[in-house]
DNA sequence: CGACTTGTTGACCTAGCTCAACAATAGTGG
DNA sequence: CCACTATTGTTGAGCTAGGTCAACAAGTCG
């Protein structure tokens, strides 16, 4: 194996030995764990509008997505409600027991790097580490989903657009690349959102128009106003915080 | 220590043995475990009002909650926002990294098990059983957070204030006990639902001229139809869930 | 009993929903 | 490559749920 293979690329396309990403849930693990773990966990790679295994049988996947996003939606009747979305670098954990019919869907090609819930349990088993840096992950995601949704019921729909258009802006892309693909179409960040597909772009429109954004076509975008985003999401606190 | 001492109401007052609740986080240890783990995990009592540490610091309280209720509020210059609500049952578990400055507080005289985040990971090391039991608990905690906040996100005010009553009309209570109590003034109900004080007391005040509830103060209710107070959620989906 | 907090009710006002027309894209088959 | 169709996005004109403001009632506590 070269010791120089970038690590964000490479993973999947070494099958003798398999490299894992640089990710927190990896944190502090010998060299040997990690091999035995990178070579129970492979890349899963799902096209477009793909459903993924997410409904907390011991065959759903877990794992972590490290291109593409991957949405959750409740599809009751005839419409769809798109409730969450994980993005690059989130963690695809156990889903636990459903109350609501979620579904997991590709958005865009998705790249996963997990195995089935039943494999990831044996790790977690036979490694207390990291099961350590899971249960971490676990729970700040309840911190971040907490953060995410408290704040959604409350802000207005300026602020949720200004909010997600944020979020999407710190995924990792190309650097110095400023485009920003929102992915999703308007209808969906709406369902996301729980505010209508007009509303969205409205908001959208009005953020271009005050210069906040530039908007390349419906779907690419660029901030060209980070403070005046940041103002707008109506974030008092988070002047205080790290972002 | 008598075997016949009532497990849920005893805990507390037996020091020489303590016994645990019976709470899926114990569930499966071993006699001997239980025992150490419960001599770690005392009652810690709160009044209305007081401050819970609760602030991702190895000293927070991690426990359960065995009476009353722990509110999560966000106290940004003159006003509270309260953003999540723990009840007996719930766990308090780590709270991860803070993006906001919540602060948890008692709500009426509240009770939890627990001792601080340093013994608690101590004792999640000694114990697998116990950190598969508390991984499964923040797991199902993540979707339970989901589900409350997603929906409230696209909710309109009568779903949101008849969620609330049933989560609450779901709390244990003394049996054949019909009357609930809401515990939260309508102020903080409002903040808690996202929507204005004035909008709860009109919401509250239309299931009592319907008939869904009896009103027999502002904080006692009873439940009259619960079949009606479902439907009134809005959640579309419950009907076909296990509730 | 008075002062203060909490709750109720009414009269307005506005953000965002609804409905509807139309524009811009993206496929798709010829 | 174009015409044809379907999807997605934009924009305007009302409408309505819930916010805002304000007055008052009902608890509650010294």
């Amino acid at each position: 194996m070269n010791a120089l293979t970038p690590m964000s690329e490479a993973t999947a396309v070494l099958s003798d030995r398999p490299v894992l990403p640089d990710h927190p849930l990896f944190a502090g693990l010998t060299r040997s764990d990690a091999e035995i773990i990178a070579a129970t966990l492979v890349p899963h790679v799902f096209k477009d509008e793909e459903i993924i295994r997410f409904d907390g049988t011991p065959d759903q996947l877990i794992g972590i997505v490290r291109s593409g996003a991957v949405a959750h939606d409740i599809r009751a009747a005839d419409k769809i409600t798109t409730v969450g979305l994980h993005l690059a670098g989130d963690l695809l954990s156990h889903s636990g027991p459903r109350t609501a019919s979620v579904m997991a869907v590709a958005v865009d090609r998705t790249e996963i790097l997990g195995c089935t819930m039943q494999e990831f349990n044996a790790l977690l088993a036979r490694f207390p580490r990291l099961q350590l840096n899971y249960l971490d992950l676990v729970t700040a995601e309840l911190q971040a989903t907490r953060d995410w949704y408290t704040l959604l019921g409350r802000k207005t729909a300026t602020e949720r657009v200004a909010t997600l258009i944020l979020r999407l802006s710190r995924q990792p892309r190309a650097p110095e690349d400023p485009v920003i693909d929102l992915l999703l179409t308007r209808e969906r960040i709406g369902s996301l959102l729980g505010i209508k597909m007009e509303t969205v772009s409205r908001q959208i429109r009005a953020f271009a128009k005050a210069g906040v954004i530039a908007l390349f076509s419906p779907t690419k975008i660029a901030v060209l106003d980070p403070t005046a985003l940041v103002d707008a999401t109506g974030d008092i606190w988070r002047e205080n915080a790290a972002l």
